[in-house]
DNA sequence: TATGAATGAGCTTTCATTCAT
DNA sequence: GATGAATGAAAGCTCATTCAT
């Protein structure tokens, strides 16, 4: 079945992210992603030059979604309506995507990945400088007077959230507290 | 050379953990181990079933360490003190341990290892009921009314912080938004 | 050197089995059995999920030869010379196939062989059905009144010299119990 | 806990035994044996040179009890009744000891225990020159001109049915089949 | 006698990758 | 493009045996 080569790179992407999800990269081999995609082994090493390749290219789509999420923020003048528009992917991302991320930390964080990340990450440098820029922007229209500063701690929050729901999801009320969170962050306009 | 079986076990153990948090587990062979432990494969498995119960071992030993910090907090009378003491031992764990933390995190959060976690949490549950009475009643010192409610907060602020660190440690400068994290917990008594 | 799949199996087997009957099954290696068929050792379990499978197969080949017996004293109208077929069988598989009996008598008996022999008999019941039908047929013919009552017997006298053969060759000797055999047995139509 | 070395190796065999029977003897670890016989890996080789030496001490235990068999068929005078002694003796071994038989038929049969066996009968050669001569001198008792010729068919139904209960004993009447044997020896007086 | 720590060779099995077809 | 046969290295684990204590 002749197939264009985008849509067989897409199949086998697919097939190899369920897996590497579900059992860890080490765990999965090339032969059960290429029986999940129902092609053979050696048309997979014709689209990917190895099985790392296969998590990089996974990486790289993984990335291309920030730049969605910039643009959307870009888009929105309301600076209450920006948190809502972060809090909300973060929700979707962890609830929604539960054991995507969760494979995505762990690639992230493990050593012995440091080389891909770094490749998979030198592709748009641009992309997390433009992020940045916008959850400066939110802060600073939230009211904080050195949003710059008051970035990390912000960001700390948004990540400490989904990591302790990804950590053990019925231990962590995520919704109520992500509510919380967003309270929190509106209120500051009338301080500090 | 004859050793006892508790001086083998943790000289095992020690080689064990520098090869998991430099080369993750997956990709340490029991044969690295006990080269570096110099001793022979076979001996490894005579004090480990298996390489899996090297890592629960680990695991144990390092979900231990946690009731010395629970006692710590118990023994210290001031709240601020005491949120000092939490904050000092995040520092602790996330800069001199960067790689071990890495190593945990990665090994808690990957599905494949849920039994493993599981199991070694399994062995003592009061465990972490303990720091979480204690936490509580920090934020209640602290001058929370709900100290129940902000724990989740509170935990995703400080995990946050120690996420944003292991991810990039030349990224996030960890001592200076910890020391904002204090402060802006510091200052609850008067709010809320 | 690429070989079409049949082929390569037949190797493979035909390697396993003369080491089975030489060394026994677990004595033999499965880098034994590929250094004999002369390659690698992926090849085997890209052919065989196990090295019980490569036993499995065995015993499977083994099995069906039985059909053809079958067949042979289907075929056959005069009742003496059914006998001597069986007799001939019995003859030929014990003194030429003399190492591979043992083997099979063996891995038959062992009881950690039983889920696997169990196995290999599943696949065609039907078999030894057929078989036992010819059989009581044979002795009904030979005049035996109660023939189903008699086969055991009839079985056993076989089946002990076959074993007795095996057991030492140099001591027992068959041609010429055999044909003690044939001669009660032919001389019952007039008795009983 | 002292014992006299008769009572140890009494315990390592009983414990062999047992695990030999159900797992088979390369399975079974000398481990497991001590194990079972409460005692440590040292001692288990300060009694017997080697796993080997084990089986040739279980395999020994057992030719004596040949000398017993013999014994009993000398001092009965009765023809009909030393025909049941030996009719008893195998079904005493086949059904109570079924898993022994099993063992021992195919610790016999594999050829590559044949220096073992070998080594085992070598100890009192006599002794199944007396069995014979014993079961001779029944067969002429019980009418049989010829006994000698006899002798080898005689054996291979004993042999036989033991083996045919041995493979499949729900598939296998061995009692009545023994008397159906019994009772086509005795009426041989008449005959021949 | 008695222990169990220690070894080292060997086992079955898996797997990323290559390549003839 | 597409297949799957073929490789070889390495992995986790077992085990008979030895030996210091």
């Amino acid at each position: 079945m002749r197939r264009s080569a985008d849509e067989r790179r897409s199949e086998i992407l697919r097939a190899a992210v369920a897996l590497f999800e579900q059992n860890g990269f080490d765990a999965t081999s090339v032969e059960e992603i290429t029986a999940k995609a129902k092609i053979s082994k050696g048309l997979a090493y014709h689209y990917f030059k190895s099985k790392d390749e296969i998590l990089l290219a996974l990486i790289g789509l993984r990335l291309a979604e920030l730049d969605d999420l910039t643009r959307r923020l870009r888009a929105e003048p309301s600076a209450e309506r920006r948190l809502q528009i972060l809090i909300d992917q973060l929700l979707d991302d962890v609830i929604s995507g539960e054991k995507r991320q969760r494979f995505l930390i762990t690639t992230f964080l493990q050593p012995q990945n440091n080389k891909l990340v770094q490749k998979a990450m030198k592709v748009s440098p641009e992309r997390f400088e433009s992020l940045q820029q916008e959850e400066i922007r939110l802060l600073a229209d939230l009211g904080f007077k050195d949003a710059e500063a008051e970035l990390p701690l912000f960001r700390a929050g948004m990540q400490g959230m989904a990591f302790l729901y990804l950590l053990n999801p019925a231990a962590f009320p995520l919704r109520q507290v992500a509510a919380q969170f967003v309270l929190k962050y509106s209120k500051k306009q009338e301080q500090t």
